[in-house]
DNA sequence: GTTATCACG
DNA sequence: ACGTACGTGATAACC
């Protein structure tokens, strides 16, 4: 056979009407996209199905997953002796082994098919995560482009800052030792200096900035502290970091990984493009080395407050329904209700507290956590959940009735049926029951955003496709789209986004979409 | 490998 | 009486 007729024998086996079965298919797609194959018609990753049925598994590793969910008794080829085959048999091993896996996943595809239908899972393994393997497969492939020498000045005047501001610390502590050490440095802060400690660590006496925050009136040195791990931070880990996993075309490939986290969300590594600064003036300098390609433009499309629009419709709560119907500042409009002032009254402080309680309510806080967040007394915080709950009634039952749920049957569920177990909930510590019980009430919450955000992207790389546009997904943040697109095709994708992400699924409040777009990821924002 | 810290949604 | 906001990943130090 010619290499050729190979190929194109692959490729029917790839596109076969029943589908293809693997394990981690997302890895395979990707070096198919490298070898200019098509994305295969996939009927089950095995993998992502165990993440379905338990998102909690401890291990994908083949052996033992047939061991947990396969039927019939199945033993596992002695693994091939490496150095019995290693004069010859490079690419025997990996045979073997490849052979191996498909085994192990077609012993596993028929219970694993039967455990998702019984769970209801169909939909949410058929609809969502398989369409999008392919989706993120080629997000991976294609990778974001990166000005390199913007990221190298960063990081070169990122690291002449760090000694700088070494120097001083050094000076002002009055000793040499390792900063990057909080062991040594809490030597040299609470030994040495006899500064006063703050929180306490498992180990010792904590370093954190929030601790080094209130020393700041105690010694000089502390503030160039604080500047020094911000600027640590910024070199090592996106200066150096970054610039370490530049590819071909002067563009970063992450790994966007679908069956890693609790609520349903997706992760990112090697690199992690899901925590690029942004917070900061100086870290958010790193989104202006995320660039689009000569000639084309970046697209950013970010769900506006999507998970307190979930907590809208899942509570079906109708003064908080109200308040994005109106589509005012949602954090202005709660402040209001909360504090029974008018919207133009509310303070800045006010707004702001709001602010905090509404994302203490996707954490599932209680009044104790609000007081240690917004620095007042644990009776305030009480007051200010108390009027909260008191404007928003419906709030208030979902909670108590998602965790009251979670709690007969030992795990949640999305609206759309991702389950996640929660055995924190049996515990007999109390502690650590009551953290069951705000991951009771967040995954809901997170993982009914996670699964909408999810239909978004399947949707949105369908429709560019369909509409024989160039433009194409090259990152997403848990609730954010990045594109890259011709010039001339940006406002024509701005147009589909936006139609696509708002329409992603009908709720009971409007799924609003801030967009923008420019030659920079910072400049698109 | 574990711990502390800190970046993001 | 107690004391944690939920979910991730990278880095450096240290055992
Ligand atoms: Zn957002
Ligand atoms: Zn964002």
């Amino acid at each position: 056979l010619h290499e050729e007729e190979i190929k194109r024998l692959f490729s029917d086996f790839l596109q076969r009407k029943s589908g293809i079965v693997g394990h981690g298919l997302k890895k395979i797609v990707r070096s198919l996209l490298w070898e200019n194959y098509s994305p295969p018609n996939i009927y089950m990753d095995t993998q992502i199905a165990v993440y379905l049925l338990n998102p909690a598994e401890a291990s994908y590793a083949l052996p033992s997953l047939v061991t947990q969910y396969g039927e019939r008794n199945f033993t596992i080829g002695e693994k091939t002796e490496e150095g019995q085959l290693d004069l010859d048999g490079g690419p025997q091993i990996a045979q073997m082994e490849a052979a191996q896996e498909a085994l192990c996943a077609s012993v596993l595809v028929e219970p694993l098919q039967r455990a998702i239908e019984e769970q209801n899972l169909m939909d949410l393994n058929n609809e969502i995560e398989i369409p999008l393997i392919i989706v993120l497969a080629e997000m991976e492939y294609l990778g974001i482009k990166v000005d390199l020498a913007r990221l190298t000045g960063l990081r070169d005047e990122l690291k002449n800052e760090v000694e700088e501001i070494r120097k001083i610390i050094h000076e002002l502590a009055g000793e040499e030792f390792n900063i990057n050490s909080p062991k040594q440095l809490q030597v040299v802060l609470f030994e040495n200096l006899g500064l006063k400690p703050g929180k306490k660590t498992k180990t010792g006496y904590s370093t954190n900035a929030q601790t080094l925050e209130k020393m700041k009136d105690d010694h000089p040195v502390i503030n160039h502290l604080l500047k020094y791990r911000e600027v640590e931070k910024l070199r090592s880990t996106y200066g150096e970091g970054l610039l370490a996993v530049v590819g071909e075309g002067e563009r970063i490939r992450a790994t966007f990984h679908q069956t890693v986290t609790r609520t349903g969300r997706l992760s990112s590594d090697a690199p992690n493009l899901h925590n690029i600064p942004v917070r900061t003036d100086k870290g958010k300098v790193f989104r202006e080395a995320f660039i689009a390609k000569e000639d084309w433009a970046l697209l950013v499309a970010d769900y506006n407050q999507i998970e307190l629009r979930c907590i809208a419709h899942l509570s079906g709560d109708s003064g908080l329904i109200q308040a994005f119907e109106a589509g005012e500042d949602i954090h202005t409009s709660t402040a209001a209700q909360v504090f029974g002032v008018s919207p133009s009254a509310v303070s800045k402080a006010q707004r702001e507290r709001a602010k905090m309680v509404s994302y203490g309510l996707i954490y599932g806080m209680e009044a104790w956590g609000l007081a240690q967040r917004l620095g007042i007394g644990n009776k305030e915080a009480a007051s200010i959940l108390n009027s909260y709950f008191g404007a928003f009634p419906s709030v208030k039952d979902y909670m108590e009735s998602t965790v009251q749920i979670a709690k007969e049957r030992g795990y949640t569920e999305t609206l759309f049926g991702r389950r996640r177990r929660i055995p924190e909930l049996s515990s007999p510590n109390a502690m650590t029951r009551s953290l069951g019980e705000r991951q009771a009430m967040n995954a809901g919450i997170q993982g009914l955003a996670a699964d909408i955000f999810k239909i978004a992207l399947v949707n949105l790389n369908h429709k560019l496709k369909e509409k024989k546009m160039a433009s194409r997904i090259v990152l997403q943040v848990h609730d954010e789209v990045i594109l890259e697109c011709p010039k001339e095709e940006i406002s024509e994708a701005e147009e589909v986004t936006i139609e696509i992400m708002g329409s992603a699924f009908a709720m009971s409040v409007p799924l609003a979409v801030n967009i923008s777009s420019g030659i920079t990821w910072s400049e698109a924002k």
